[in-house]
DNA sequence: ACATTTCTGTTGTTTTTACAACAAAAAGGA
DNA sequence: TCCTTTTTGTTGTAAAAACAACAGAAATGT
């Protein structure tokens, strides 16, 4: 634990405690680190959840696999970024999407129900918590909305310009590196891996967009 | 405002406080009433927003107009819902959204930047509020997982079975009424909505569904 | 450096969807 | 009630996407 001391004090689930505090808060929530290999569920659909995840290194894939066996990737999450955080505040105990961990990954584990629901010694510094969970919940909604955006367009070459787009506006640059490989891309927008690097071709042919790998530049302002 | 008091006292925004907590915090966040008609624009994409609208009664649709003109429904807003809360929340105060009107609605409106600031004088009971706040978040942020999981299945038959399924789920049974009409549906799974009204008929004909108007019988479990 | 594996791009074919145009049914108003 | 408007269902056609199969490039391990 002591180990990723700085990292958990640098997380934004903690911003602006006081080291002594910090500590308490950890206790409080008996926390624990629990390391994951690429390729480990985190979570799997089905399970019970009382428990957030907040993630200190690695990447971990938040996937649902449809009825009909088709792997449907939510969201990608990193450093500092959390799993289950509205699963449990919500009351909405009962998982429903997979937590795959995609590149090795350090998780701190927080037992949120126990100390929420006795909550009398240490948290006088709960209300700084909670104040912090909800700016990153907030954000986390804000971020569903854009991804319902990408998703929401028409035809691949829409969802892929308005998804490029975004994530140009995201970083302040026509320039940048995107998170995704190619199959993984194409199951983040819901469309055919194929297809869509046919798509980009031609988005590369007409000048639209340069890339190599997953560097990618936008020439005109969509 | 005192019209409307026994409702604004059972939002879930103001669960759990006593008469004289809720007037105070209606006073420190400046709570206005405000009617819209049917088709007003409450919010317009590019608005600058600092203040949250609760909604009282009536319907409101969070809608986006795509680059090439399609309208995407997002959500459908009711009574005890709220609009802006993520994005004021998330300090991201440009709406990327227009909030429109679709049943006539009335509509409180607070100021919470200026509540967040200065909050000194009768917000003790800014923490539960926050609280309150917070629940909502997390539940909105599992419904926009939900609509996710929707409109990513792979035909408008899977689109149309995953949401009358879910739908089922919400309601406990599987006979239920849906609120949107064909077209809005069609928006909100994105699919045209030609191809949706065939879609359903032959759902119909095979067995899986009964429906009539907005009326819905799931006969499998999906 | 080489072999092996993984990832990405290309092409033709089949399937699905969007679109347009119209018919039928339902809702609303005078 | 009848007329008008809105909503929903049906059909054929054109366009787009999925799928499959494979080639080429890049990454990985030895």
């Amino acid at each position: 634990m002591q180990k990723y001391y700085q990292k958990i004090k640098n997380s934004p689930i903690f911003y602006g405690m006081a080291d002594s505090e910090l500590d308490r808060m950890l206790e409080c929530f008996k926390a624990v680190i629990k390391h994951y290999e690429s390729g480990d569920t985190i979570i799997r659909s089905g399970d019970i959840i009382t428990k957030i995840y907040l993630i200190l290194d690695g990447e971990v894939n938040i996937e649902k696999d449809s009825y009909w066996g088709r792997r449907i990737i939510i969201q990608k999450l990193h450093e500092n970024n959390n799993i289950a955080l509205s699963l449990v505040a919500s009351k909405n105990t009962e998982s429903n999407v997979n937590a795959i961990c995609t590149k090795d990954a350090i998780v701190l584990i927080l037992n949120y129900e126990k100390c929420s629901a006795m909550c009398q010694n240490a948290c006088m510094h709960h209300g700084a918590f909670i104040r912090n969970m909800f700016k990153i919940l907030s954000k986390e909604n804000v971020e569903l909305i854009e991804k319902i955006e990408n998703i929401s367009q028409k035809s691949i070459r829409d969802k892929l310009l308005t998804y490029l787009s975004n994530e140009s506006q995201k970083r302040k640059s026509n320039m940048f590196e995107i998170q995704f490989n190619r199959q993984e891309l194409a199951d983040y927008l819901n469309i055919d891996r194929s297809a869509m690097s046919f798509e980009l071709s031609k988005l590369k042919q007409e000048g639209f967009i340069n890339y190599k790998k997953n560097k990618f530049i936008l020439k005109v302002q969509v």
